[in-house]
DNA sequence: CGCCTCCATGTAATCGATTGCACAGTTACA
DNA sequence: TGTAACTGTGCAATCGATTACATGGAGGCG
């Protein structure tokens, strides 16, 4: 039957290849240091026994797991499994593996730095700005400097290396693109804050109806959290106002797509009774109906840098002297969830 | 400014509690093996540096990671992302960490089972069929036994432990309740199979409709590849088609997704001159326009007993007798993407 | 009192790799 | 021929944990 056969060690080649452990492992990590003769027999010892290297021997050893930590509110939005997935990629072609992590309900949850310290992992990928809190905690009294990077929606500590893109201005363009349509009375959907301070979408869109010049009502401000329902209560919400909005700013597709489900059962029509614009443009936002107007955040970017400049931070590549902090555009892609002001 | 230091070890603990480090590791490990006073003693020491274990020193030792790796086709789908995240979930509440990879392009590919020999990983959970040919190929000779759970669309070596749901039988259902509301003419939308066998959709379909005695035209079978980009193009050929089918059963939501956008576009209006009805229940289906008729696939079920399954046999709970085979069934949900036929 | 058992703890080997240092052999040059 | 420089290789320490075995002391019992 099926037997558990201890796989072969560094120690197994050497003694076939007849050298000493040490001319194996120099073969294995740099093979011109080594006689030809001496170099052929090891590949030959490596290719009849299956060697296979110990990584955690050689993590031991070396205080280095070629492994990066990616840490996300929520894997199954499609947003951030997008993200993990150029990550996964882009880690691969370094020679990284990629541990994933979200936030654990009911589970032990651990300090992110832990991963590092317990030599699981040589950098750490924040996705959740919620997150960082619990790793500050541990982090500054210390004054230990992590291979870290952040990629997430606020505005992360200046301390913190981070690759984000401008929402600010990116959702200041979106209700720009309201505006320039004609529309005077806009409303929100808010994501939430996942830090103290306030969401930066919502900032966006506050100061530019200001800098338009256009009223802002209270009830026009909803409260959403990012999820296809909360765009559906949001929407019940909408109808319900005083003084009906005729174009809604989405923190997100997803409650932008939510929205609209919920418009469309009121029977409002969209676009033409009320314009709705997301943000992110996830996959589906191109095949629904109708398509989604929104602002395409660079997804793709966002992935590669992050895990690009963290591998650069582990293997001492960027000498950091200051944090890093790259800023990304989105970009307006205009579909059929928009629509001019008619009159 | 930051300065890196090095973490605590078990010796400073040790040294700091006055015991031996065999005592430490024993207080950590089982705590009432030794006296009160030592132990009080110990956890003090641990507080007081900081101490946390390191990991690799561990895995080299006791020949266990407590990881396992996710393999999948594509994190991005949202029907595998979401799988992932109660793998995440599942695994962190039995002490686990998961290594989540893809199919990687232009990277070294490393065999799956490298993770487990590599002392990188525990176990494999195996949610993509076309991994697993990588995996045998090293797997087979060898006869060595490998904590390991398939759980993809194809049914997978008998030999292999597998939780899936039973997609013939489902297709089967979804094209009978396109049947049962009087569609005569069908047509399908494939997946791709990712394993030498056809795909088992594709097969449910073709049985269901000779059982009912329906005609299946060649150009009613539309290639497709579980992408939403896949759906249009089908849409197209739908369209051309010399005998229009009144109905198509598509392999995937989001394939479905794509031939809804397709259909709209030529101006063919669902679901009054075509049903659709898609398979796996992704979230947007409930929101999007018409709202997505579809078999809904156990994902949380099959992430978490794909994983408790795999460390149940990594610490030798199952003790593996014969291989475990988990079938588990999807469930028809009726939505407005499939109506009556008129007449 | 002598012997046996049991409990708490310490000693040291071990897991499998990497690498500083030592050494032998070769080549270069005076 | 002597010395220096260099090359290729091996020896053995090391990374930080776990655990089999040894040890010493306390307690039980005839």
């Amino acid at each position: 039957m099926a037997t558990t056969v201890k796989p072969p060690t560094i120690q197994d080649v050497a003694r076939r290849a007849k050298v000493s452990t040490a001319t194996v492992s120099r073969v294995l990590s740099n093979p011109d240091r080594v006689s030809p003769q001496a170099r052929e027999r090891v590949f030959e010892a490596v290719r009849e026994t299956g060697y296979i290297i110990n990584e955690a021997a050689r993590s031991l050893r070396m205080r280095s797991s070629r492994t990066i930590v990616a840490a996300m509110p929520h894997i199954g939005d499609p947003f951030y499994s997008t993200i993990l997935e150029t990550v996964i990629g882009t880690a691969a072609k370094r020679g990284y593996a990629v541990l994933a992590t979200t936030k654990l309900e009911g589970a032990p949850n651990r300090w992110l730095n832990d991963y590092v310290q317990s030599a699981r992992a040589d950098g750490l990928l924040i996705f959740d700005g919620s997150l960082e809190t619990q790793l500050l905690h541990e982090l500054a009294p210390e004054g230990v400097s992590l291979p870290l990077v952040a990629a997430y929606d606020e505005p992360p500590d200046p301390q913190v290396n981070s690759v984000l893109t401008d929402n600010r201005a990116a959702a200041g363009r979106a209700v720009q693109h309201l505006i320039d349509i004609g529309h005077r009375r806009i409303a929100h959907v808010t994501g939430y804050s996942r830090t103290p301070a306030p969401n930066e979408r919502l900032i966006g869109f506050l100061e530019t109806m200001q800098a338009a010049g256009l009223e802002v009502a209270d009830d026009w401000v909803l409260q959403g959290n990012y999820t296809m329902e909360s765009g559906v209560a949001a929407a019940e919400r909408l109808l319900a106002c005083s003084e009906r909005p005729t174009a809604v700013f989405c923190a997100n597709d997803e409650s932008a797509i939510g929205l609209m489900a919920g418009l469309r059962g009121a029977g409002v029509h969209c676009p033409r009774d009320m314009s709705v614009i997301g943000f992110d443009d996830i996959s589906v936002a191109t095949y629904i109906a109708p398509s989604l107007t929104t602002m395409r955040q660079p997804r793709e970017a966002i992935g590669t840098i992050a895990t690009s400049s963290v591998i650069d931070i582990i293997e001492g590549a960027a000498t950091q002297a200051a944090p890093l902090h790259i800023v990304l555009n989105a970009e307006l892609v205009v579909r059929d969830s928009t629509a001019p002001l008619p009159g």
